[in-house]
RNA sequence: GGCCCCUUAGUCUAGUGGUUAGGACGCUUGGUUCUCAGCCAAGAAUCAGGGGUUCGACUCCCCUAGGGGCUACCA
């Protein structure tokens, strides 16, 4: 008894998730909450699995969350999967733990045996709604004896248990984030703590791990607040010196309900699959809730675990807001190395079918290499086993990326923003084209272009920018006359990294073609 | 129905009795430019409503409204 009380000064937090579904940007905000808070103190992040429901928990959900904690980076310290000192961490494999803990209680008369079935318990329910009574366990077998229930065990009754609550006072407790809380036992009623099929139910599994696990800080989502009175008691029944609690504000949607399927992603899983950064959306998460002073608001991992603080937790629910999670997402994209962002790129192309590319581009002069300011070595190990293709390819993936800039913020628009740079068949602008390109007068141009680029030896940035702006100047053009409908016959669209490096990137070769391609389109307009 | 939680611009937030109510996303406008993004500059927009307490309330109290949670042999 009174383990905790020896090891007071120890911090250990845990994340306890149900595996029923996957994990969502409100669950992976609590484990990232503990996560941080323990890393913070110097504590240890315990991952516990609550399958108490066994219809409901799937192995599939099981390995998704851990799939998803480990894609957020945040490790636990102990839990199904690695070593600790208070397993095991999934709650179906502790039966015995909860047996012998429920033994106590009967013997010390602290609970009960309740014989009712559902069916006398539902019919208690719909007469108390019908007189307008607040829906309560009515205490049928509370009195029973000791013989009696001995005589309806012996006899194979199924059964659950029930906490024999107080019927007056109130039990408290202190929230570090909302300060204190009264609530009248009166309100509360004999919750069953066994299950007929012998399972512990939530409110009393969450407690005997807790006590056992030696958690000092229980931080979970709000929607505990009013679990947590009954969860009070049965530490006092038990025995066990109270934890911490922290409850954390809810996350909604955009209309203020709880976030859900409806108001688009939710699960961290499609974050992943649309090419966020997990170290964005770990930004971001922390900052549905939490704030450092109201001005920072782009953190690493390791900045945040210096700044987290519980008690700049914010009490009020916090609406997800997909654009700013773009915003950080690109801010962070930002700040990568260019080998990470050439990583990154890669893997992305090939999942879209993009890598290899379908035509083969030679950049004849490498010097213009030196003009791009991509100065880290690229990392060839990271790439795989696309050596003969990489060879030539990763050195214009990263002219490319570069040209790109800004442009690119999001992973998931690499298909669009560099279709065209390796495929024939990339989107084109219906619009763009009726407009830039079916009109003689740029058939003419686009034509002349291309005879101008075909006379380059040197397929270079800067020979190619002044061959164009010399034909501009020769056929009294503004050079927006020609890079205009030029950008639409490359690129198939009215927006585009600079022409030049385009024209560039796409090669000697393929830029004729594709002038030429553009210049017949419009040949017979006017 | 009962109990509980929450309420600063569209959104995330700073703020703890006296501030021009600060920052960020988003939005608008201007500059840079071959387009867009970016960058720079500027701008619109907030204390849910009503009562108190106080010399003075965004800040404290009460009520109302709205949103959310729990009220399961779900977690």
């Amino acid at each position: 008894m009174n383990l905790v009380e020896k090891h007071d000064d120890v911090i250990r937090v845990r994340f306890a998730p149900s595996p029923t579904g996957h994990l969502h940007v409100g669950g992976a905000r609590t484990a990232l909450y503990n996560y941080l808070y323990a890393r913070r103190q110097g504590g240890v992040f315990v991952l516990r699995i609550e399958d108490t429901d066994a219809a409901r928990s799937t192995k599939e959900s099981y390995e998704g969350i851990m799939r998803g904690l480990r894609w957020l980076g945040l490790e636990w310290d102990e839990g199904p999967d690695v070593s600790g000192d208070y397993g095991p961490y999934v709650q179906s494999a502790r039966s015995v733990l909860y047996h012998s803990e429920i033994d106590r209680l009967l013997r010390e008369g602290k609970a009960y045996r309740c014989f009712c079935t559902s069916e006398e318990l539902d019919a208690m329910r719909v007469e108390q709604e019908r007189k307008k009574l607040p829906p309560k366990y009515t205490g049928t077998c509370r009195c029973l004896t000791p013989e009696e229930s001995e005589e309806r065990l012996a006899r194979g009754m199924p059964y659950v248990v029930r906490f024999r609550m107080p019927v007056e006072g109130d039990v408290r407790f202190t929230d570090v984030i909302r300060g204190d809380f009264s609530f009248a036992n009166a309100e509360l009623d004999d919750f069953v703590l066994i299950k007929s099929d012998g399972r512990p139910t939530y409110n009393y599994a969450v407690v005997v791990d807790d006590a056992h696990m030696r958690i000092s800080h229980v931080i979970r989502g709000d929607d505990h607040i009013s679990n947590t009175p009954r969860q009070v008691h049965l530490y006092g029944a038990l025995g066990f010196k109270l934890p911490r609690f922290a409850h954390l504000p809810m996350i909604l949607g955009s209309d203020k309900t709880r976030l859900s399927k409806r108001h688009g992603a939710t699960s961290i899983d499609a974050y992943r699959d649309k090419y966020y950064l997990s170290e964005a959306m770990v930004n971001y998460l922390a900052l549905l809730g939490w704030s450092y002073d109201g001005k920072r608001e782009l953190f690493t991992v390791k900045a945040l675990i210096e700044a987290f603080s519980l008690k700049k937790v914010s009490s009020n629910p916090a609406v997800f807001d997909p654009a700013k999670m773009e915003w950080i997402n690109a801010e962070h994209f930002k700040m990568l190395p260019q080998s990470r962002k050439i990583e990154l790129v890669y893997e992305v192309l090939e999942k879209e079918g993009l890598f290899p590319p379908s035509f083969e581009v030679d950049l004849s002069r490498p010097v213009d290499l030196k003009l791009v300011p991509g100065k880290e070595p690229l990392r060839v190990e990271a790439i795989g086993d696309a050596e003969r293709t990489y060879a030539k390819e990763i050195p214009r993936l990263a002219l490319i990326i570069d040209a790109l800039g800004n442009r690119l913020k999001l992973l998931k628009d690499v298909p669009d923003l560099m279709g065209y740079f390796y495929r024939d068949d990339y989107v084109r602008d219906a619009d763009a084209v009726l407009n830039h390109l079916m009109k003689k007068e740029s058939s003419v141009r686009l034509a002349a272009l291309a005879d101008e680029y075909d006379r380059l030896q040197y397929f270079d940035r800067a020979s190619v920018e002044e061959a164009l702006r010399a034909l501009a100047d020769r056929l009294e053009l503004q050079s927006g006359e020609l890079i205009h409908p030029c950008r639409v016959a490359l690129t198939g669209k009215t927006v585009s990294p600079d022409i030049f490096w385009v024209v560039v990137l796409l090669g000697k070769a393929k830029t004729i073609q594709r002038l030429r391609a553009a210049a017949a389109l419009g040949a017979e307009k006017r």
